[in-house]
DNA sequence: TGTTAGCACTCAACGAGTGCGAGTGCTAAT
DNA sequence: ATTAGCACTCGCACTCGTTGAGTGCTAACA
């Protein structure tokens, strides 16, 4: 397809505009990278990479620019597999120690940290329990009028709501309710107890039970509220750095977006392969990103995909060092959350 | 003080510049604030003025701009008590309307919807449980090696952590363990627990029972965490709208700021008596916002002071419109808040 | 035939020079 | 005490020539 002079000189071209940033000329690929030609030559296999649709120039007498599909190219030919640096490794291991431990910041930690690595958007997905189930309803008391609706899943996540006491119910009605409720809904997934309750019009249960309907409710809300998988978000200073945000209106649409969360899901990809995904400008879903790329990793517990650590940044990342690092991330995330669910 | 021609003309500057954020000239105030004086009347009392310290020139031949100490004059003295408009009034009923219900979100749609008003930053802080007591522990089942400790306070808070078992613990051991640190701790505030386990230290409570030594930590863990309040946070991109924020540098200093939670706390006031603070510029603690503003205005549930809610943004604000806002809330948000409690 | 040196050409960026306009301070007249 | 008038100050926008990095093309060369 291309011929290796100029694959070298298409990779000497992305390498350095992601180093600086600035359009490169021939003269610099012909100093910087000694590949034995002179700049003439680089001239001409460049006019001919711009006629392929590799490189971009902005205007006549700029350096290139690559494009979207040079970039494509370098990533899927170009770009030598590697592992996280040395540096980088030491960085990582080290962000870990000094931090607390409590699991839901286990998330934010590591969004922050992958953003100060990359100085870009970092995002990374909470577990979502879609597939857990309900385990049991507990009741504890509060005070006279409330108690506390305590809701246990199969994988431990726990939640609760206060709930106010009807007139008259007595701790043994209590205690009742909950006992009939986990009877019947205990190991059924969020969707199964959907389809149950449809079925069996809900006051069927127990009829005339006013605290049955809203204790089921609550097992409804908690747990469709966890299914929403939350998105922990890193990194919006960090990527004021890269000159391609130098620009207010651009930080605008940029935070605007960040700010929805339903645009966040957007930007993680859903069909989530497991592994490593690069999504490289107009290749992204969601139109206000499309001079930027995403790339993305699953991570797994117990061979579990459960969520996602993605990038955000300018189509010009340093693609090699962010796909090793999430490649990291996507075999070691899960083994350290594990770590901290004792 | 400041003879009555002197104020209205203040006045005028100030209003003008909040309006349309440049400097404004004599001939500006004649026009539009028809005070029945000429322009180069006003240009005698604007030196006055600026002699004063209450407006300030960037250079020679521009206009005048408030100073600090203006601002102060303006807010204390020129300001007349206003309450809120009748369109803010519409959009704030329109918009706890048009939300759903849950508790958690009410302060993060709060901050959003005074962020939306203002065009600044907004500032939520909840409902922070310093005074509050521990109420009872219990163990709730989750598999064989873990359980869940459900922590919970007289307030009505509920937080849990999962536990693993000790080796050849029974359920009756649990149980006894609970009902034993129910009896010692109950009621106490968590300064009174501290202090019990170090007049007695822990592990002589029960001897020798890692069991309770974690138990007691996870009690400790959950309301300390509990006691620093947090802080939701609305409108990073509404602040861009704002002049003084066309200006990367000043946006990356500004984020900064926000996405420290300590930073944060540190913007809203401790002391915090009952009602609306006004700081201008130099007068906030944080020097990273020495050019900013921060009204800021309590609530209450039950009386109580439970929460602060406060914009920030340039100077340069709405003081009128943001202040009758804030009061608003300060009257109104602690009811919002209770109705969401059952 | 591929490579290179040389040259003319292009275009953004920079800086100096200019005119304009909004604004001021001062003074003298009302 | 107020105001009209005037000279003066600057920032801002605009123009225009210069500079420099970069290109494409052509002819010479190995």
């Amino acid at each position: 397809m291309l011929d290796e002079r100029k694959k070298k000189i298409l990779q000497a071209i992305i390498n350095d505009y992601i180093l600086t940033a600035e359009p490169v000329g021939s003269r610099t690929i012909a100093r910087k990278y000694n590949l034995g030609v002179g700049p003439a030559t680089i001239r001409n296999e460049m006019a001919d990479l711009e006629l392929l649709g590799f490189i971009e120039q902005l205007h006549t007498s700029s350096g290139r620019v690559p494009s979207e599909k040079g970039y494509r190219f370098y990533v899927d030919s170009l770009l030598a597999p590697m592992s996280v640096s040395e540096e980088d490794r030491e960085m990582l291991t080290r962000w870990y120690q000094a931090k607390s431990l409590k699991m839901e910041e286990v998330f934010q930690e590591t969004a922050r940290m992958i953003s100060h690595m990359t100085h870009n958007i970092s995002l990374v997905s909470a577990p979502q329990l879609t597939g857990c189930k309900f385990k049991y309803l507990q009741f504890l008391p509060l005070d006279e009028q409330r108690v506390i609706a305590v809701i246990v899943t199969d994988t431990g996540y726990v939640d609760n709501k206060i709930m106010m006491i009807p007139e008259g119910a007595t701790e043994e009605d209590l205690r009742r309710i909950s006992e009939s409720i986990n009877r019947r809904l205990s190991g059924m997934s969020i969707g199964a107890i959907k389809r149950s309750i449809v079925e069996q019009a809900r006051d069927e249960i127990i009829p005339n039970e006013k605290m049955v309907t809203s204790a089921i409710d609550t097992i409804m809300d908690v747990m469709t509220a966890r299914q929403k998988e939350k998105v922990y978000l890193g990194g919006t200073t960090q990527m004021l750095q890269q000159p391609e945000f130098r620009n207010v209106d651009k930080i605008q649409t940029m935070l605007s977006v960040l700010e929805e969360e339903s645009r966040l899901n957007d930007i993680l990809q859903e069909g989530a392969e497991d592994g490593i995904i690069v999504k490289i400008g107009q290749e992204n879903k969601c139109s206000d990103i499309h001079n930027c790329s995403v790339v993305q990793a699953t991570y797994r517990i117990d061979g579990e995909v459960v969520g996602k650590v993605a990038v955000l940044g300018p189509t010009r990342m340093e693609y090699g060092r962010i796909i090793a690092l999430l490649k990291f991330m996507h075999t070691h995330l899960g083994n350290l959350l594990k770590g901290y669910r004792g």
